[in-house]
DNA sequence: TATATCTCCTGCGGGC
DNA sequence: TGCCCGCAGGAGATAT
């Protein structure tokens, strides 16, 4: 699933592919993997149509490319400058940049001709992602696309500031793991990467975030950065065909996960056995002896 | 206001 | 072989 690596992999795949790209035209074939656009989806294709991406940019899971003035645009060219096209890869999203003349993917639902002959694909088995256009706004001196300014900074941002994440937490009164996938405490984190982090760390996803000490919260979001470094310098994590970069390849980091997907398995640091356990309408994985559950709430 | 739960969606694998 | 069901999970909407 991408989490923040996977999305930073296909982040730089669409720095090195596609900028500096025309959008010479855009093909919606699914209309759910168009979003927040009341217009609709020949309007969103119309105005991005003749532009020239300027720049990738991610924060957390978001994606989104802005765009500049260029001589080949339509009308729509004009407000280039202030336009964003925010991409969301939800579950199951993938950005290829394809030659025009390979095989059209199942779930290719939306398609952008780029001017040097290439299409700029996106492809979704389970429809949870898509694009969306946005105005461009200034947030805690940074500008982001404005259905990206709830979210927080990630880990990998430059000015994450570790100190205020850490007094944000500790005003939560919900599990830990909860706190670890709101977006708006701290960007990037989805399940798999939750899991990795609060193993490193030593904590239950279950532990009240309000009950953690500060060094105890201090170690867990620099197990974070950490595995998000790790994983983003082999191509972030693959179980299957459904997270590729733009490229179509997958990456490697599955094969050093600690705890996500690993019930029944022997725990790297202790040797007892991992366990699974349901959380959020989801899968949480846990070392048993080294991730201790609190006695009650 | 803060927190918890529901819903969307499709393909795969297991059980019968 | 074919059908049914559970599972995977990000994030917005809705409920408490």
């Amino acid at each position: 699933m991408p989490e923040l690596p996977e999305v930073e992999v296909v982040r730089r795949g669409l720095a090195e592919h596609a900028v500096g790209r025309v959008l010479e035209g855009v093909t919606v074939t699914h209309p759910r993997a168009v979003r927040r656009h009341v217009a609709g989806p020949a309007d969103l294709s119309a105005q991005l149509t003749g532009l020239r991406i300027e720049a990738a940019h991610r924060r957390g899971k978001y994606l989104w490319l802005t765009f500049d003035a260029t001589p080949l645009g339509t009308g729509a060219s004009a407000t280039g400058l202030d336009l964003a096209l925010v991409v969301h890869l939800g579950m199951s999203g993938q950005m290829l940049v394809q030659p025009a003349a390979a095989p059209v993917e199942k779930h290719a639902h939306i398609r952008a001709v780029l001017d040097d002959g290439a299409e700029l694909r996106f492809v979704d088995q389970r429809t949870f992602g898509g694009w969306s256009l946005a105005g461009l706004v200034e947030v805690d001196g940074s500008v982001v696309p404005d259905t990206v300014a709830h979210i927080a900074r990630d880990p990998l941002d430059p000015r994450f500031d570790r100190e205020a994440v850490v007094a944000a937490i500790r005003a939560k009164n919900t599990e830990i793991k909860r706190v670890l996938l709101d977006q708006t405490v701290v960007s990037g984190i989805g399940n798999i990467y939750a899991d990795e982090a609060l193993w490193r760390a030593g904590l239950h996803g279950t532990r009240i975030a309000a009950t953690l000490t500060r060094p105890a919260l201090r170690t867990l979001l620099d197990a974070v950065t950490a595995v998000m470094t790790e994983a983003l310098a082999v191509g972030g994590t693959s179980f299957d065909a459904l997270y590729v970069n733009v490229n179509g390849e997958s990456g490697y980091f599955s094969r050093s996960l600690a705890a996500y997907g690993r019930e029944n398995e022997p725990c790297d640091r202790c040797g007892a056995l991992l366990i699974r356990e349901q959380f959020m309408n989801r899968s949480s994985f846990s070392c048993p002896t080294c991730q201790r559950k609190p006695r009650r709430r």
